[in-house]
DNA sequence: TCACTATTGGAATTTTTATTCCATTTTTGT
DNA sequence: ACAAAAATGGAATAAAAATTCCAATAGTGA
């Protein structure tokens, strides 16, 4: 049987459409139909995570009307259905992760430059509003307060996250904080933070790979006492034991490489909100 | 029956839970079972919905390893640990709900700090939209063309800027490109800059107020007809006189400061389009 | 270096889960 | 009220997934 349906509306691939699709087939449905609809509406959740025969139960139906149920509506199969549920949990923008993935797998044959930017600023994008539910505030106010004590901040960040710490150079210095890039020239790195005490802190970023300048210098650093500020991607980083805070950002990726949207809002949202505390007390 | 179970401690019910169980546990793990609990932290989602199969492959591991994983931590078996992933999605609009809650309550500070994090994030997003349709596609083009015939690309801007040419240095590399940071140590530029010859290329960014630097280096390029990209804010930037190629973005700012996100976003559409167009050709 | 133990990879097996099929019931139109 | 069509329930089957097992490898201490 093919899925075109008489020319009716597209089949729908996300919550809404289905949404839609659902409350408009209503009427004409038969009542299990009906019933299951109205389930998979208020049930959403049961719908993402359920198996058939637990869903059937709960809802009060067969099995096997769950899978017609599915077919009915055009789908290939009740996995098939499922995966709309399942979509709706995991990001909140589906639609953007379906983009780069469509995007990515383009990848590899011949992928033109209007593509190419598109994926940026999607991977971009994703960054951004992953950050928005996953940064710990606490722990961004804590950060905070521990920058606004310091005397001196000394960045730290090597290879695909030194553009950020060098953005915090100039932020710092444009709101009148003192503040050392650690560029590490020579290698003159563990030289650079040799001034540091427990009076002053350090703002350390480090992603994977993680680079082992970073983590060694931070170490050495925290041994001394000098307060900590990290900022990172996975609980598994080697920053995280050196830190006093840690804040997680996951960035997207399109390709080889990965965006570096969040970790510059984030680094600006510090960078401001140690000066106003500065400027408060 | 208590629940203390063997003087072990208690097994986990909840995200947060297990969270502390493996980073407690995380130094005595042995290699892939470690990687294992790296890579659950920062792909939850993956792990809620996953099947042991797509993610073994997608962690880089053995099915199995999935399954000794979980009981090394004491579960039952995969699907037990599963559980605790999938509870973590079910509660998450209510968790949502909670964190505004928590938001709204919360002592000022907290809440000074969300929304400074949110005018970021939100710049970010608004620069990155505004670029999609704004950049000349046949610009974008021609800027790679001209990239890719060059020999060596010599990577030109300063102060906010900086950051965004550090990275193309970065990422150039990366792609196996001859490129060339001009960080003007020394007020070095000048002789850094002196070996361009016409079989070569400059990257320059600029945006208002334009660093003279910039703008002369540029300038003094295009004299001895070296092609020069240029990446600036308006059509009225200084860089324009001396570009062959020049592309628009304009940035989105949240108090005193812009955003990069854009520029990062074309910057590295830029870099792997003309890898890609040197490998065709 | 050697034996011993812990860890890992991969195939085989078992269990769970989705799907199909068909007999039975309900609905619909005349 | 009757025949035809549609819908439903439930068991049978197929598919997919989790788990187990064992051989191969890496790691460790004598």
């Amino acid at each position: 049987m093919t899925n075109v349906d008489a020319g009716v509306t597209v089949l729908p691939d996300d919550y809404d459409g289905l949404r839609t699709l659902l409350l408009n087939r209503r009427d004409g449905m038969p009542k299990r139909l009906k019933q299951l609809a109205a389930f998979a509406l208020a049930h959403p959740e049961d719908m993402a995570f359920g198996t058939v025969a637990g869903i059937a139960e709960h809802a009060g139906v067969q099995p096997s009307t769950l899978v017609r149920f599915a077919k009915s509506l055009g789908y290939d199969g009740f996995s098939h259905l499922q995966q709309i549920f399942r979509d709706r949990l995991r990001e909140r923008f589906p639609d953007y992760r379906e983009r780069l993935k469509g995007l990515r797998d383009a990848e590899g044959h011949h992928v033109h430059a209007a593509s190419l930017l598109e994926g940026f600023i999607t991977a971009a994008a994703v960054s951004l509003e992953r950050m928005r539910d996953s940064v710990r505030l606490e722990e961004l106010s804590r950060a905070i307060e521990t920058l606004a004590k310091a005397d001196t901040i000394y960045l730290l960040g090597a290879r695909r996250v030194f553009p950020v710490i060098a953005y915090c150079a100039y932020a710092f210095g444009k709101l009148g904080m003192r503040a050392i890039l650690i560029d590490h020239v020579g290698q003159l790195g563990p030289e650079q933070l040799a001034t540091a005490t427990k009076r002053d802190a350090v703002l350390a970023i480090s992603f994977t790979p993680y680079a082992p300048v970073t983590a060694d210098l931070a170490a050495a650093a925290a041994q001394r006492d000098v307060p900590v500020v990290a900022i990172t991607d996975s609980a598994f980083s080697p920053l995280v034991t050196s830190a006093d805070v840690w804040l997680e950002v996951a960035e997207a990726d399109f390709g080889a490489f990965r965006s570096l949207s969040a970790s510059f809002a984030l680094a600006m949202a510090l960078a401001v909100g140690t000066a106003e505390k500065r400027a408060e007390g």
